[in-house]
DNA sequence: TTGATTTTGCTAGTTACGTCA
DNA sequence: ACTGACGTAACTAGCAAAATC
């Protein structure tokens, strides 16, 4: 898991840069921002920053080192239920302004940057997983009910009214809707293999019937056939579309030149 | 105006934690 | 106490559209 990590530059190594790493609400972006970190932070306070990495050796080391930071950050706060310092969200266009942006950050600067050592040590632990509680879980659905979705400035709310980061609200709505949609999946999945079931049968059964008639015209005159026939009806789409004169729509051998035989008391899906 | 780049939101797939039988 | 299954929070990669340069 930390090998993937180790792909990452050592862009993002501004002191405002941990806090990317360790914002849940950046950690899909870290490639893509990873191309511009460099302009986009200049004004992060210089403790760590690109320039200082001179080679690629130190970059690997500073980037495990933030990512040990932002596990041990994502930690300590997931323990806490909340994740109430790490509150930059800079994927939100209207989360915040920048002045808000900045004090946050500065509050997480001091925060973080007091104890790296034992950030360090602890931050290798696993990350921990949130468990919303009964309430928030309520909520959510509550909302999910009204819409699979929310703009920015709903989340926003939503996350406030919760207690939540903006961030876990749209995690869980993305899996809320992944699981929406994995049920009816499995609805149609479901529904799919009933109607081959059908399908199967009705094939069965039709294959059944030409056997039947096969061995009726061998034994019989054609002329005797005729009431036989005349208890099998047309399906109504190709008695419609079916062409042919009045005449030739009468004709045994006709109607099995265009159309198909109509069982009305099969599904008429399954033939049609 | 147009093409390149960046930002944003999303999905699909995966990982890992917590719970329960 | 241990364990495997399961639900789900959190994560990653990648895509598409909109915004910006």
């Amino acid at each position: 898991m930390i090998s993937q990590y180790f792909c990452n530059t050592g862009l993002t190594l501004g002191s405002t840069s941990l806090d990317h790493h360790h914002n849940p609400d950046h950690h899909h972006l870290r490639n893509r921002d990873e191309r511009k970190s460099s302009l986009r932070f200049d004004h992060a306070i210089p403790s760590l920053t690109l320039g200082l990495l001179s080679s690629e050796e130190e970059k690997h080391q500073v980037s495990n080192y933030s990512v040990l930071l932002h596990r041990q950050v994502s930690h300590s706060i997931s323990a806490t239920s909340s994740y109430s310092n790490n509150s930059s969200v800079k994927r939100e266009r209207d989360g915040g302004g920048e002045e808000a942006e900045v004090e946050a950050e500065r509050e997480r600067c001091s925060k973080v940057g007091g104890d790296h050592d034992q950030d360090l040590e602890e931050g290798s632990a696993a990350r921990k997983k949130l468990r919303l509680s009964k309430e928030q879980s309520v909520v959510l659905e509550d909302r999910f009910k009204e819409q699979s979705s929310l703009n920015p400035k709903q989340k926003q709310t939503l996350a406030k009214q919760l207690n939540l980061q903006p961030r876990q609200v749209e995690v869980w709505f993305q899996n809320r809707r992944a699981r929406t949609k994995l049920k009816q999946t499995e609805v149609e999945c479901e529904l799919l293999r009933k109607c081959c079931d059908t399908l199967t049968d009705e094939n069965k059964r039709l294959r059944n019937e030409i056997q039947e008639l096969k061995a009726l015209k061998k034994t019989v005159p054609l002329y005797m056939q005729l009431p036989a026939v005349a208890t099998l009806t047309v399906c109504p789409s190709c008695e419609q579309d079916g062409g042919g004169g009045e005449n030739s729509s009468k004709s045994l051998f006709s109607i099995g030149a265009k159309s198909h035989f109509y069982n009305s008391f099969t599904h008429p899906s399954a033939a049609c």
